[in-house]
DNA sequence: ACGGCAAGAATGAACGTTCATTCATGCATT
DNA sequence: AATGCATGAATGAACGTTCATTCTTGCCGT
């Protein structure tokens, strides 16, 4: 059987979407429960009854990302044409996370990654399971078994996640400055894409 | 003659060098006036004769990376071949700044002026000094006219930037991970500074 | 050499505010 | 009547900031 999706958690995954903006606008500390509960249109005890404290929030924020990406990546590994599909997905996600407040949010969560270990561990997984995700794409595409593909690719694949947070974390000017950035940035990346060795095709 | 250096300004100075540990051990909105007082050897009160509110300090403290740059650059641009230091210093730079804690710091930076935009003007004003001076570098080695080279390579000077601030902000775990980002990271940027146009040497 | 004294460096308790968290209470629905 | 969801006032701690006060220093007339 499927696992039923208890009410309470679609509540909580809304409450976790409402909150964002909160986050991006005053940060992690600066955001208060009061701020929280009134951006989640409800009041601050009720608030508790789906969160049992601040930092439950930040780490389910986080957590809810993790799963946003497997998501995206279950996309990737079932298409046709694994590697294509994920230059396409970074390309797009690279040119709209620009503006669009998500960066302001990744910022937050580095910093706050760089100084609680708590949260460390969170974005580790993350982090983890991007590589882990990019290197069964390169095993796909190449096919080499992953484990090469591992020793050999995941700094690669370390180098593309980091490329495409720090370029959402860009300050928007919507200039020439910056679209000549995100120009280089998705060569960079594809550049280094283009070091996975690819199966030749049989016909 | 040269201007003579206050001693409350060697004191502010001083002060915003052991304030830094605070800063990046809870971060600007988690460390307390208090906090920073302690760290800096001082009560409370003493403190506000130096700093007359909590955002002076951390506008100061963004203030002084920014002098500190351009020092580094001042170096640099006397130097008989600019280019080829400034690759030295940004292998250095990018080599030290993996563990020393300066990286939480500009995630911490990063974050706040994505939030606030009076520190996203001095945070902004860095970088266009960054800009500036790596064109100009760009410019002397490659013997093309400043304004010619704002206008093709003002990207690269950013994608620089960008590189050096991301890798700074990579967790620190001391394995062969970091090591080959590293590497691949170093090895984009010089492939980046490679594009620009070196002048040829007349014999 | 020494007591008196102004100047300002330094202190930490106090202030008003805001924070995260809790709790007594109300309002449906059964 | 009873159960569960929701409220927002209450609570105590901690915050940034201020201020009355105490130390430290160096200079003065003697």
């Amino acid at each position: 059987m499927t696992a039923p999706i208890a009410p309470a958690d679609l509540r909580s995954a809304m409450i976790l979407a409402s909150v964002r903006r909160a986050f991006m606008e005053k940060g992690f500390d600066g955001a208060s429960m009061q701020d929280l509960a009134r951006e989640a249109g409800m009041s601050v005890g009720n608030f508790y009854r789906y969160f049992p404290s601040k930092a439950a929030i930040v780490e389910a924020l986080i957590t809810g990302d993790l799963t946003d990406l497997e998501r995206d990546f279950s996309d990737i590994l079932v298409s046709p044409n694994p590697m294509g599909r994920l230059r396409q997905t970074i390309k797009r996600h690279v040119e709209d996370s620009l503006c669009n407040g998500e960066g302001r949010l990744w910022a937050e969560i580095t910093a706050v990654s760089l100084r609680k270990p708590e949260i460390a561990v969170i974005v580790g997984q993350m982090e983890i399971a991007l590589v882990r995700n990019l290197t069964t794409v390169f095993s796909i595409s190449s096919g080499l078994p992953l484990t090469d593909v591992i020793d050999r690719y995941a700094a690669h694949a370390s180098f593309v996640v980091m490329m495409v947070m720090a370029s959402s974390m860009q300050a928007c000017d919507a200039g020439k400055q910056n679209a000549d950035l995100t120009a280089l940035v998705l060569r960079t990346i594809n550049q280094t894409l283009d070091e996975i060795p690819q199966m030749t095709l049989k016909g």
